[in-house]
DNA sequence: ACTAGTTGACTGATCGATCAGTCAGTGCTA
DNA sequence: TAGCACTGACTGATCGATCAGTCAACTAGT
């Protein structure tokens, strides 16, 4: 069993990608509980067996999916809140934006994301542990940003509204059809950027609400 | 097999409830399919047959605990919204609140709606059967109600807000403890009415911020 | 008032199916 | 021939569900 190994690199045309996007479409819709190693197995078109060679056991196999997506989705959100001047106008508005157009991007894989959430709010303890290794460190450089953006509000505003903001942002990650048929009829619901900007618009509305006040 | 039968009557000291109450438990710790119908049988100090006997499925059981909570919470829900005054300044205040409290309240069972959030937001296809069901014609009123006080908004706003207002309760139900590990040592996070009104400051805020630009 | 018949709540045993995980072995490459 | 990727056959455990059957409570007939 050589656990994980070969992290990202490589040019083979190896099994382990084929693994690991089957898996993220199969623990995206069944969940961790349900999604099966045998179903699994016949998505990525290998055998039950190799899954284990390769990752040891369900749970890393799992852990493995959200450590390469959170990676590409950090490392998106980072280089993004890297080039923000906090001392503008719209600082705030740039911080929302480059913490949910990546999550809701093509490289963001929102499915996978949508499920940590789901593990969040189920109070599930085994996402919780993952967020706390691979998202946190992200999300207190992001609060640190929003303290600055928001005229030096305290830290437990900012922190308060980071979680608000990522509430938003779960609410708008699932596309499930719910949303049209509140709407009615003949109306349309937004797409991509008019639905980030509006997601942004009342983000940040929202917190200088807050903001004002304390 | 008697189906659901005995809805909420009755004086007696029977199995149902404490099977209905075992389950919401169950189920909001584990998931659906984390869920075990011998664990649960065992909490609740009953055979696993008679989960059976009674509810005839795990299915069916899931929608009967879905089925109670929501009951309870819109019942509370709509009768806070009869109350309001729309031409009243703070109308959407008081329709944020009575969208809120009733989630996050004593008869609430944050638990089970943590839950149906979780299921949501992963996409699940029974959660969403089960929300069309027992939560959008609640929803639907609401939508109404925030055209209104926003000053004559289109429905689509309306819906958009009502969607943003469900994730940032989302994000406040689950106490898992990372709001704590974000904000940092010393600090300590809002309580009860203080969370609720800072929730309902940032969610009026963002909404009016969407409805006076459109 | 006693009993035979009926019902409903409930249980222990057990079903086939499926679960994650193991292991000996095969073929390919270096 | 040594190492690596990979497979098929297999295991014990556990899953949800079904079964026949027990037991107390109630009703009807005499």
């Amino acid at each position: 069993m050589p656990a994980v190994k070969n992290q990202s690199t490589s040019p083979n045309g190896l099994a382990l990608e084929k693994i690991l996007s089957a898996a993220e479409v199969e623990f995206s819709e069944k969940g961790f509980d349900g999604a099966g190693m045998k179903a699994l197995a016949l998505r990525a078109g290998v055998s039950q067996s190799l899954l284990h060679y390769h990752f040891g056991s369900k749970d890393k196999l799992y852990e493995a999916v959200i450590r390469e997506r959170s990676a590409l989705i950090n490392e998106e959100r980072l280089s993004l809140l890297a080039q923000i001047d906090l001392s503008e106008e719209n600082a705030a508005d740039q911080i929302v934006q480059a913490l949910v157009a990546p999550a809701l991007g093509p490289a963001g894989g929102g499915r996978a994301y949508a499920r940590i959430f789901a593990g969040l709010i189920a109070g599930n303890a085994r996402d919780q542990a993952l967020v706390k290794e691979f998202y946190d460190p992200t999300a207190q450089k992001f609060i640190e940003a929003i303290e600055i953006a928001l005229g030096g509000v305290d830290r437990v505003v900012a922190a308060q509204v980071y979680q608000f903001a990522l509430g938003v942002l779960a609410s708008v990650i699932s596309r499930d059809g719910r949303i049209e048929r509140l709407m009615g009829d003949a109306s349309e619901p937004l797409k991509d950027n008019a639905l980030i900007a509006q997601l942004t618009q009342f983000v940040v509305g929202g917190a200088r609400s807050i903001a004002q006040q304390n």
